[in-house]
Formats: structure tokens, sequence, C-alpha cells
DNA sequence: CAAAACCGTGAAAGCGCTTTCAGGGTGAAG
DNA sequence: CTTCACCCTGAAAGCGCTTTCACGGTTTTG
């Protein structure tokens, strides 16, 4: 069978107690014994079984990556490779273990792990949807939860989160410095805070130079390509037709793009594109997308902190640390005013 | 505390051993018992322990996803979110949880759970890379491993692949066709199994054609973008230049059209291009890019069956199962030759 | 020099579950 | 009416580890 530690506290000559404390670096053990202990368990390829350790210790060493049922169809944008990526190397670093629930349709409990006793330590929560479970789960939680993006409705949770307003505020202003004046802006769901949120840098901009927001320049869009491409079609049946379009994903701007093309109409020629994210896309489109760049591993190492951190200090400190992280305005070539 | 399955048993007034198992659908239990244990359950909303249960029945219907580090430098590609997003698919409807094992440099060993006793069930390797380490964890392991894609010097580990080879020649011959004649490629690493089969693809459509396979036609990359524009550059010193180039993925394909533009030269005008993978990118590209399909989800989706069967049916038969899965040629408007 | 503090160690009691074993009841078979 | 098979149930023995407690020995303190 495999080795436990009992062999090796006899390899050893010492008590279990004793190879446990030398494993999990206890003080209070002779060096000379330590070294014993090493010895067996290098001679062995000792490897302590996981879930009896997490039974004796109640430290299971795993957090969990909750992803929503309503946004893991966004799964294929470059977004959540790029948090987890974050995520894990911090995780790695403090020999902590991931793991993913991504919330199913097939049975009536969408999530695997919210709730399971004993295997989750802690969990981030990534993108801040409003799901019914999820949010039902996060109000009679008992393990710390870091949320990536605020969750509105949920006051009590430490979340790390992108400057979204500030970074769609800049990029309108940097529209109207080029001189456009009829903006439109394609916006996220307005159900969740990042949707909102950039809406509101839109507002922002435009009321800071004196313009007001006209509700027929404002289409809601749900981040996808497809809802981009509707919502410019929208937008193209107006008179006049907006001179620029600010759309709160860059999958959404690729979708006003197309619908653009599909109406014989040049991009930055005849209307002005930008978008928000700065997926790899955005620079490999023609024209290359002026965007608004997050710092998405950035997001993912600082929400792996936050939470790793409670969890070796203060489980149940009713912490509610927030942190915002800055964006980047990426200048390219799709909303150049021509003169 | 915590509700144990004492408090459950002691609420429906049966022995621990009768609870358990109710909980896990054993037979010959009355079936009104059975009722007065679930009512119990309900009543306090218990969740049973999973280290404890791990610990007792061996069993942790936990599988692992490992990531070696030399490739997760890709990960924001398309490619694994796809590919874990089937797998989740699978492990959802059976109830198995995955935790991903992000190879890491920070330490000894790159791995953290690999190794590891009583954790992981089982694991899938993902993108069959040449791994010091995976390898020889490989070698001696314990538990059921399936690969994604074929590891060369592994025979013995059941793995499901995409047909890259012949993927690969029916996109050469698609450019034959097209009457290009001095093809090259830019090809993915060799040490790779992917790489060198869609190479032996486009040699094969070559060698069907009765044209050789000219050794400054063909330079080697690493799948990504960077690698697309440099091996480009490369292409373009040749005298004359290709008239196509197959680029073993779509990010090098990218990467190798940006070598193009910065060069003056026009795709598919002066030069005809095509890639491999068909990532979203690709039908956003201008030119929208020629490429084959892998079918990604259902290559995670297979992996996670054969994975899933044989823990609950024979973890330890040295099961050889192979799975090859079709691909899909994809023409677009990248390599049309102009008369 | 007595008292107190500290160090290194082992025995033993769990952590919360599963599973084997044995036994009592019931109905069918002989 | 006995025997056997079968169903249902509980007692108890772990699964492999951590951690508390106690104890003897050594050092420090007043």
């Amino acid at each position: 069978m495999n080795i436990t530690l009992d062999d090796i506290a006899r390899r050893a000559g010492v008590s279990r107690a004793t190879a446990s404390r030398v494993i999990n670096n206890h003080p209070h053990v002779n060096p000379a014994v330590r070294e014993r202990v090493w010895q067996a368990i290098r001679e062995t390829n000792y490897q302590p079984n996981l879930p009896a350790r997490s039974l004796a210790s109640r430290r299971s060493q795993v957090i969990g990556i909750i992803i929503p049922q309503s946004i893991h169809t966004l799964f294929a944008d470059p977004y959540f490779p790029l948090l987890i990526e974050g995520i894990a190397h911090v995780c790695n670093e403090r020999q902590f273990s991931i793991m993913l629930d991504l919330a199913t349709t097939t049975d009536g409990d969408p999530y695997r792990h919210l709730g399971r006793r004993g295997f989750l330590e802690g969990a981030i929560v990534a993108s801040a949807v409003e799901d019914q479970f999820l949010l039902q789960w996060l109000a009679q939680e008992t393990i710390p939860v870091v949320s990536v993006g605020r969750i509105m409705s949920q006051q009590a949770i430490p979340y790390v989160d992108v400057n979204n307003r500030h970074g769609a505020r800049m990029l309108v202003e940097h529209l109207l410095g080029q001189g456009y004046r009829r903006i439109a802006t394609i916006t996220g769901p307005m159900n969740i805070v990042a949707g909102r949120d950039r809406f509101a840098g839109y507002s922002d901009a435009l009321y800071a130079a004196g313009l007001p927001v006209m509700p027929e320049l404002v289409v809601e869009g749900n981040f996808s390509e497809q809802s981009g491409f509707s919502a410019m079609q929208t937008l193209l049946r107006l008179v006049p037709i907006p001179d620029a379009v600010f759309a709160a994903s860059d999958m959404m701007a690729l979708g006003a793009l197309k619908a653009l093309r599909a109406a014989g109409l040049s991009v930055p020629g005849d209307i002005g594109l930008a978008g928000f994210d700065d997926i790899p896309l955005a620079a490999a489109m023609t024209p290359a997308l002026t965007t608004v760049r997050q710092p998405i591993g950035e997001l993912g190492q600082t929400a792996a902190r936050l939470l790793l951190d409670r969890l070796v200090t203060a489980p149940l400190a009713p912490v509610t640390q927030r942190v915002m992280l800055p964006t980047e305005l990426v200048i390219r070539d799709s909303c150049v005013r021509q003169r």
C-alpha cells in the first residue's frame, strides 16, 4: 500500500507526533531528529495524504474560483484565463490549490462546491454578476470570499475591481478631444456593475464637457459580439447617425464594426469607434481598436492575495477591503477625427 | 459547530451507518427510514464533509487538469478555456470536481498535486507537451491519466487527439487547389506532437501533388504570434518569396500577417495565408483567415469521459484507449488565388 | 539553591465519514 | 416445523493525519 506517516515515524525511530511536527515545520524539534525524519521521507518518497490532513487540521489549502453560469459563455474571452492565471500565480507561491467551480445547468444546485463542508477554505467569485443562487449563498456564507468586481447587493464582501468608470471617462474624453460631439454608447448589461460604471464614465465625460446624455444614443448590450452588432444597427437608424460610438466591450465593438461594414460605412472615416478591455483581438482588427486596458492578471493576483491573507490571519473578521485598480487608455486607429 | 452525520443519525433515530447508507444511495434501507433521514438532512441543511468522506472511502471525486509550464503562456488562447469547459461539462454531470494544476516556476516541484496522495482520483494532461517533470511523473504514476494530444514518449497513456495531420493536409491541398505552388510553412514546436503532425500533413499534401518539401520554406515557430512574425520575416528574405504560407496556428498566422503588412504586401493579393485552430480572431481578421477548426470542447468532453469511465470501472486496467477527432476546413478570404 | 520557565517528545484522543461484520427479523423453500 | 436465504440495521473498526496534554529533563531566574 501507500506509505503513511506511521511508516516514516517507525523508520526514523520517533513517534507519529514528532514526524508530523517535522513535516509541518513546527518548532521544538531536535535538529538531529528533524534530519532523521526528512531522510526517511526522502528515502521512501513519502507524500502526505491530503484528505487526512484536511480532516485533522480543518485546513484544506484549497480555494475555489466560482464562475457563474450566466457568464461562462464568455469563458472563451481571454478575460478568465488571464484572471485565473493571476490567481494561480499567487496560489502556487503560497502552496494553495485551485478548485474550479464552473456553474452548471444540469442539476438544481448550480455550484458543486459552494456549501460543501471542509473542502474550500475560501473562494474568489469571478466577475460580479447578480446570480440568484450565488447571492443567496453569499448571504449566509461561512468561508471567506473575495469578489472580482463589486457585487452591489452584497456590501460586506471584499472586492477588487478595475476603475471602470474612470477608464470609460478617459476614453470618451479622448473622443471629445478628437472633436466628436454626437457620441453614442453601446453599454454592457445594466444589471452588473461593470456595465453601469462604464456608462457612468461615459456620462461623466459628456457632463464635464457640458454635453447632454441623449437617450437615443444609449443602447444596452450584453458584452457579446452579437449584441454589439444589433445595437449598432439600432444606432444606424438614427438621423443623423452618431459621429462616434463607444462600445463597453471590445467584442461589442467588433460586432458594431461588422454592422458598420455591412452598412457600407468606414471606420474611422465615416464614424469613430472605441471599445473596452483591450483583448488581443483589439490590436489585430482593421482598423486597430482604440480601447481601455484592464490589468486582468493583476486583478487576479490581488484578489488571491486578499483572500489568502485573510485565511492566514483573520478568517472570521468582517474585513471589507476594497481595492481599485487603474485602467489604461490604449489609443489606436479606430477613432481618429479626419479633417 | 457544523452539523455532522452523527447529528443527522440522532435526529432520524438511526445509526450513523444507516444515515451514511441513505446519503450514498445504498440499497437495503427501509424506505420509511430513508425518508426520515432525508428529512433530517433537509431540516438541518446538512452538507457532508468532503475530506472525511475522501479519507474513509478513498475516493475524492476530484480530477486534476494538468497544464505544463511550457504552454500555459498560451493560456490566453481560447484553446484552454474551451477545453476546460468541455471537461467541466462532463464532470458536473457526473458529480466530479476539477482541480486546476497550472505548473509553476516558483519552486522545485512544478506541479502541486501530482503525486500528492488521496487527493486526485485521476488527471487529464492538457496538451501533450514533453515536460521533464511531467514525463517522469507519468512514468511511475498511480492514478489514471488521460492525455489530450498524444505524448509520444509515453505509449501507454490513453489519449484523445485531433487529427492534426489530416487537417493540415486538407488545408494545404486546398492551397494547392487554388493554384499556389511555392507554399511555405511556419511550423509549431517540433518537440510536441501537434507541431510535428501538422508539418507531416503539409508534407503529405505536397508529396501527393508530386512537389518536394523545400527546407528553406519550412520555419519553426512556437505557436505564438511573435514567433509567427519572426518566421515570416525570415521567409520574406527568400527570393522569390513564397506564394502562400501555412502557419500551424492562427496566432502565428496573425503574426505573419503583421509582418507581411509591415513589408507592404497584401493578403491574399500578393501572398496567400492560412492558419490552424479557428480561434474567434480568425474570423475577425482582415482578411478573414482560412484555417482548420478543431472541436476543442468535444476534445475536453471526450477526455473527461474516458477518464471518468475508467475511474468508475477499472482504475487499474492498463487501458490504452485512443480517440481521434476530425477537423474541419474553414475556407475564408486569406488565400484566394487572384487571376 | 529552590523555583520557575522552557524544551523535546510520546501517548492518545479525535477529525467526520465509510464499510465490514454480525445479528435479528421475515418470508420462502423443503 | 425446520432450514435457508434475504433484507435491514447497528456496533465498531478504521481511513491517515494533527494537536492537546502530560512528563521528564535542562536551563534560567531570583
